[in-house]
Formats: structure tokens, C-alpha cells, sequence
DNA sequence: TTATTTGACTTTCTTTGACCTTTGTTTGAC
DNA sequence: GTCAAACAAAGGTCAAAGAAAGTCAAATAA
């Protein structure tokens, strides 16, 4: 017996044109006459960036789900990897840079990427860790513009 | 569904020649329909400076609106600016990313590096703040390359 | 047990309107 | 004619209401 969940996950899937579809959902919610919160357990259990899937989203008037699919490539296929086999939830910063070595020299990505993520995940970027999102976030930010500046 | 904000945004935006335009806040309220205040709401809420934005006014007869939009060609002055003024030690999210689009308009970083570096400070990358470095460190990475794979 | 459904509560962004301040223009006493 | 008072014409502020989406835990179903 088919669940409301996969209905509504087939629901989305065939509207998933172009491997993307921005929805509303309330809306949705009130089609399938359902909890507007079925709705993000709909998302979350089945749209995971594990199967390919990014969903960004938008709160208040004008606000939308987005759910985009990447088509799977060589590429994906190749970070797919590193992701599961090497970063998985901790790694620390030299495994990082060789993750990142081997991303430059397949021309996944350039050099000036190359150094903006170094910067992005350098223990200058990371250190003090203090529970404070914002701060963290800036330390980041700064350490990547300054790294910009550097060249040339 | 856009917002009357978004096309109040995309009208102004439109009209921005020679980065600077003139006008009225009472003509636009009444050609959109809109209270005037919600001209403000989006001046202040799209037209700020760390976007790279000026809005000066005058009240009284013959009042007026006037945005300025800062372009500049001294990468580093301009980014030192950034940092100095608006980054300091801690930055939210929406304002980061405002950041971000002042250096995409200044052909600073381009499409690619934008969204690699909004990636890497989303609260996504961000969150769970857990006091170890080395999973914040997975996260952000992760998130990168995800972000990567998405082109094409 | 595990997966699904529901609903109360929270957070974020937008819209509206009442009231405020500043600036420019008329008007009337002198 | 001058000048201050009144009036008109902008724009500014702020808080409340509205519109979405998010979270989380309890209830239910498989």
C-alpha cells in the first residue's frame, strides 16, 4: 500500500522538469490534503543530497521550496567518493588540501578555487570554535578576501 | 511567486543607468500599488551599502530619492573597505552574501567562485557548531564539492 | 521496531498603516 | 516689502499583521 509520503514523492518527481522545480508548501500540502509538514518529511527522507538532491528553501511572503537534481557524471561520481570514503564528518587539514590537489589536478577546479577553499577550511578560518556561528563565519569571509587580494 | 518587493527590486535595478537614478518615492508607491513605506523596506532591505549601494533623499517639496551604485577598480582598497566596515568580527548570513554580490558586480570573483564561497559560510556548512574543528572542517568541504558538482 | 502522520509552536520575510520630521510655499499683519 | 505662522508636500520610522517555511515531539500505522 502506497503511502501519502510516495505519492507525493511522485508527485514531485514528475514535475521535476529540467532537474529542477520550485514549489509552494502550503500549497502542496493542501493538494494532497496533508500536514504542511509532511511535506519536509517528504523532503527529507527522500530528497537527500545522498540521492542526488539539493533543496534550498525561502521562509515568509514569496517563499518557495526549491528542489534541484543533479544528473549523475563522472564528476559527481568521482566527489561522490571522496565525500563517502574520505571526508565522511571529520577530516582533518592536510587530508583536506590532498582532497583538494586531487580536485585541481583532474580540473574539477582551477587554481584561484583551489585557494579559496584552502583558505575556507585553513585552521586560520577554523580556530575558536566558540559556538558562535557568526563569528566563525566572518573569520572565514575575511581569510578568504584577504586571500583574493594576494594575487597579482 | 515573486514578491512585489522582487519587482519593485527588478524596476529600480532596470532603471539604475550610469549607476544612479533619481525618484519619487510617492510616484513609485502609487505605480505599484504599494504603501510607500514599502519603497523603504526595499531600499533598505536591497539597496545597502555593502551591496554597494548609496540612497540619499530629501524631504519636503520637490523631495526625492536619489541610489547610487559604487563601482571601483581598486580590488584592494575596495575589498579592505568590505572588511573593515561591514565584516569586523562576526556577519550574518544574508549580509555575507550581499557581500559577495558587490564582488560578483565588480568582476572580483566570478559565478563559480560566488557560489563556492556562499557554500562554505552557509549555515548549512556552519551549523552544529560543536567545538570540533575537524567536522566543521567535513562539512564546509562537503558542501564545496556538492556545490561543484552541481554545474553542468 | 521503524516509518509515517499530525499539529502546536517558532522563525523569517513581507506588507500595511498610523504617526513623525523635514523642507518648501503661501499668506497676512506690520 | 518682510517675516513669521500656517499649510502643503515630501520622505522616515516603527510596530503590528500577514504569509510562508521550519522544527520537534507525540500519536499512529506497518
Amino acid at each position: 500500500m502506497k503511502t501519502i509520503s510516495d505519492i507525493i514523492e511522485e508527485f514531485i518527481l514528475s514535475q521535476l522538469e529540467d532537474g529542477e522545480i520550485n514549489l509552494s508548501r502550503n500549497e502542496l500540502a493542501n493538494f494532497f490534503n496533508c500536514a504542511p509538514s509532511q511535506i519536509n518529511y517528504v523532503l527529507t527522507t527522500r530528497f537527500t543530497p545522498m540521492k542526488g538532491y539539493d533543496v534550498e528553501s525561502k521562509r515568509g511572503g514569496g517563499g518557495y521550496i526549491k528542489i534541484v537534481k543533479y544528473t549523475t557524471s563522472d564528476k559527481i561520481e568521482h566527489i561522490n567518493h571522496l565525500i563517502n570514503n574520505y571526508i565522511r564528518d571529520a577530516i582533518d587539514y592536510n587530508n583536506a588540501v590532498m582532497i583538494l590537489e586531487n580536485l585541481l589536478t583532474n580540473n574539477i577546479i582551477d587554481e584561484k578555487e583551489y585557494k579559496i577553499i584552502v583558505t575556507a577550511i585553513s585552521n586560520k578560518s577554523l580556530a575558536n570554535p566558540t559556538n558562535i556561528e557568526n563569528k566563525i563565519r566572518a573569520k572565514i569571509l575575511t581569510n578568504i578576501l584577504r586571500e583574493i587580494c594576494k594575487e597579482e
